[in-house]
DNA sequence: CGGGGCGTTGAAGGAACTCAACTCTTGTGG
DNA sequence: CCACAAGAGTTGAGTTCCTTCAACGCCCCG
């Protein structure tokens, strides 16, 4: 088997072993592709129109806005993730999704989705498998904000990171590429901009992780996970229960 | 048409017109009622075996434990809510789920659920579109617990609840029954019950809100809105788009 | 070379927490 | 029927974590 590039292909094949068929479909569901400047939303609250994507190369957050102007990052995407599945279903859409770089996604339609779990329900199921991971992805992410401390929240947040891109066979070991910065991490994690500076500069210190130049680093990776006080279980689903 | 009885029924009937037999399958699928006490956990972190509900009667909180022994609540499943569904597909739940009255629950096989994929497509829509605004509800709990302050919080979360009772047919216009205590709001908002107490005043004395005896009363819903500082929309998502 | 985005640091203030004591209610068993 | 315990709610005092405000440095790009 040559090496998987389609990272939906890839991130799936990790749930249930796909036959050749399967991979055909899910190239073809992939197959038209567009190109989304960063900083330009894709998705915007309220709409109406309703747009689901998977995106393939880049990042994107998905987030909403309260009142006052204060943001909410509820979720990033990297590739291999769908971008709008959980509002697809909805009259309007309830968040908001900006790329955070130049990305590539190709677009869902409800139609094409519908018509899979009829014609390929272990794709489907397979789907709903990675949908699963990615709202216990959100649900965990709660209860970081509401019940660790901003060091833990943090370190929790880039071990998960590293987990999530792993998975898709980004990023080594000890680093990964990030295109975030820290009002990203302040907007997902619940914190100050200027607060999670201070945090990164006290995990640094402490277990020599850095955060610059569009590269997260870790000097020592338990001393990490111990300070985020965390098992990162419910990111290694091993695979759909149906196998 | 008699009065719907059945909360599964009542709650997917505002996102799709019925059949008959639509209704006679969703009746087949709630028939294996089982009754549990409140405080004994049904579902487990970290079990194997899955199990999914739905709830027919009475209230359940899904949460997480954390190594200090703090617990942070998830989300909080009324009449007509599905209970343990999200990890159902993945190898080992990620959550605890414990009634917090004395409830009455519809076991769900995963094998019907599927069978449901195929022979009743509406069907299922209808319960996939309920999902999705179960998460949407956890979303707009996380964007609470990382923007909003407590008052706001607490506000916003017994609105939450008016309005979701009030989509299943209980509580009233100015009330609601309500079995939770400080503690399950301070948990499920990322706050210290004391706080909780102490917001609950301010509130009450802001807005003539009570918390008390197992009830809800909202003195003057638009000041309590205004409070919230929020309209809700998240909830009130107009039936299935496929319609 | 000037501006804007991002990162860094200090100082001061505030929102929420912890600890602790006390009350109220409820249910239960003597 | 009362005593008592256990759970829930209430309040005060002191503390901590995190925020806000403000200033400044860095670096890249137009």
């Amino acid at each position: 088997m040559t090496k998987e590039t389609n990272p939906l292909i890839r991130k799936l094949g990790a749930s249930i072993r796909l036959s050749g068929e399967e991979r055909t479909v899910l190239t073809d569901l992939t197959r038209t592709r567009r190109r989304f400047a960063s900083g330009k939303e894709i998705i915007h609250e309220g709409d109406t129109e309703h747009r689901a994507f998977v995106l393939l190369e880049g990042w994107v957050s998905s987030f909403k806005i309260l009142r006052d102007g204060s943001r909410q990052i509820v979720d990033f995407q990297i590739a291999g993730d769908f971008i709008g599945m959980r509002s697809v279903l909805l009259r309007t859409v309830d968040h908001n999704v900006e790329p955070i770089t130049d990305i590539v996604a190709a677009s869902i339609h409800l139609d094409e989705v519908m018509e899979l779990f009829s014609s390929q329900p272990r794709v489907a199921a397979a789907m709903m498998w990675a949908l699963s991971a990615d709202e216990a992805i959100v649900v965990e992410r709660l209860v970081s904000v509401g019940r660790r401390h901003a060091l833990e929240r943090v370190a929790h947040f880039l071990l998960e990171m590293r987990a999530r891109l792993r998975l898709v066979g980004m990023g080594r070991q000890q680093s990964f590429p990030c295109p975030l910065t820290q009002y990203h991490l302040a907007d997902a994690l619940g914190l100050s901009a200027v607060h999670v500076n201070r945090v990164l500069r006290q995990l640094r210190e402490d277990t020599g992780v850095t955060f610059r130049g569009g590269v997260v680093k870790f000097g020592n990776i338990d001393r990490a996970m111990e300070t985020a006080n965390c098992d990162m279980g419910y990111l290694d689903h091993g695979g759909l229960i149906l196998e």
